[in-house]
DNA sequence: ATATATCCGTTGTTTTTACAACACTGAGGT
DNA sequence: ACCTCAGTGTTGTAAAAACAACGGATATAT
């Protein structure tokens, strides 16, 4: 296990100690792996037996369809686990794809064994389930959210709902996203070209302000 | 506690006896509530307290935005909770309303005593807490498959996907949809009559048949 | 240093949607 | 039997988005 500090800070692992965490990922048979940037860590439609803990890196959950538009579902960084609600939902195969955004480490954790911890592992098991209640139901927040995003009938009202989510979490008009244009119009579900038009007329009309992933909201004069 | 036997029935209480369930209902400071058609059950910004389960009936969770426009995120009915994550992610305002959309009966439990129950209570609560991961998973799972409906581009897609979703739900290629047009409409985020209009076009085009609420999807001729 | 690929913005055209207005239907109430 | 109203489909128009194509800037590799 090499990342074994980063790992401990997941909140999966929130509230257990460092050697009580060796003795339970041991239990869980975790595995790491590394994958390079575009790599597919699972397939839309392939078996599932663990659920993913990114240590590093980043991942895309994506959704693609016939024509080889992607969707964007979500994006997960260093210690956000995926794929675990199938575990508990009790569903095993997996709709979508998950793939590196670049060079990622991901710890695999078996799905069965998190269900049903095995008996040594049992002093941390309410933690643990504790931990995981928290993660998605906080996951289902975000998702809720990312409705919230995709319900709003024009590519502005998508962008400010967007932009307006980024200022609040960094509590600060100014905000850096954590998508490239292409990334951020597969997430709102737009598309690019369109995307950028509108964010430059936001501009044009002094809403926003952006270079690069630094975005500024700015205070509204009304006319 | 009037409709004990419809509660029983919850996946909430699931493996849970009925002598035990009444226990443990009493614990969490179970109340019911009876809403007429159109009554807010929580309101947007709300003060939280407690997580409903839908005994009877149905809810809308719905966002409102400054122009009246209203968005459907999910409908819930008998044997559903809602606001559950709320408790789990430690969130104690809601984002959103949920009304009835006819009579119904809520039982609202304390969402601090189902967070860490009271003794009396233990021995369910292991129980209670796996029924609760289980539905808040499924919830999860729901959630991400409405975002799929919603990332798609074109009214048509979005009812096709929709209407997969509930003939794969159904196991048949006709099934009632629990829905009317309006609230479709909602549900999926376009404009009514736009979508009549697709529905009807989809209709002329020998892809499907629909009569009210009960709808078919019929195999394509290719030509 | 040069070639190559990626990212981003711009523009014009076509397609799709939202919006508004209205007609038809059937259910319920009086 | 009549009225009222909610639910649904239809049509035309205006607005918005998708799409395609391109140019410039910047980063990366050779």
């Amino acid at each position: 296990m090499n990342y074994i500090l980063e790992i401990c800070k997941s909140p999966l692992l929130s509230g257990i100690s460092k050697t009580d965490a060796e003795t339970l990922l041991a239990c869980l048979s975790a595995k790491e792996r590394v994958y390079d940037k575009n790599d597919f860590i699972f397939s839309a439609g392939q078996q599932l037996d663990s659920i993913g803990l990114v240590v590093a890196g980043r991942v895309h959950i994506v959704k693609e369809d016939f024509w080889g538009n992607r969707t964007i579902i979500e994006q997960f960084a260093s210690g956000d686990l995926f794929a675990e609600a199938f575990t508990y939902a009790r569903v095993d195969t997996i709709p979508f794809s998950v793939m590196a955004v670049e060079r990622t480490v991901i710890l695999f954790l078996d799905h069965k064994k998190i269900a049903k911890l095995c008996p040594v592992a049992c002093k941390f098991h309410n933690r643990l389930v504790e931990n995981m209640l928290r993660i998605i139901a906080e996951k289902n927040m975000r998702l809720t959210q990312k409705i919230n995003h995709l319900t709003k009938r024009t590519t502005r009202e998508k962008l400010l709902s967007f932009l307006s989510e980024h200022a609040i979490r960094a509590a600060s008009n100014s905000f850096n996203i954590p998508f490239n244009r292409q990334e951020m119009a597969d997430y709102l579900s737009v598309d690019r070209s369109a995307m950028s038009n509108e964010l430059s007329k936001m501009r044009d009309e002094g809403m926003i302000e952006f270079n690069k992933n630094l975005f500024e909201l700015r205070s509204q004069v009304v006319k």
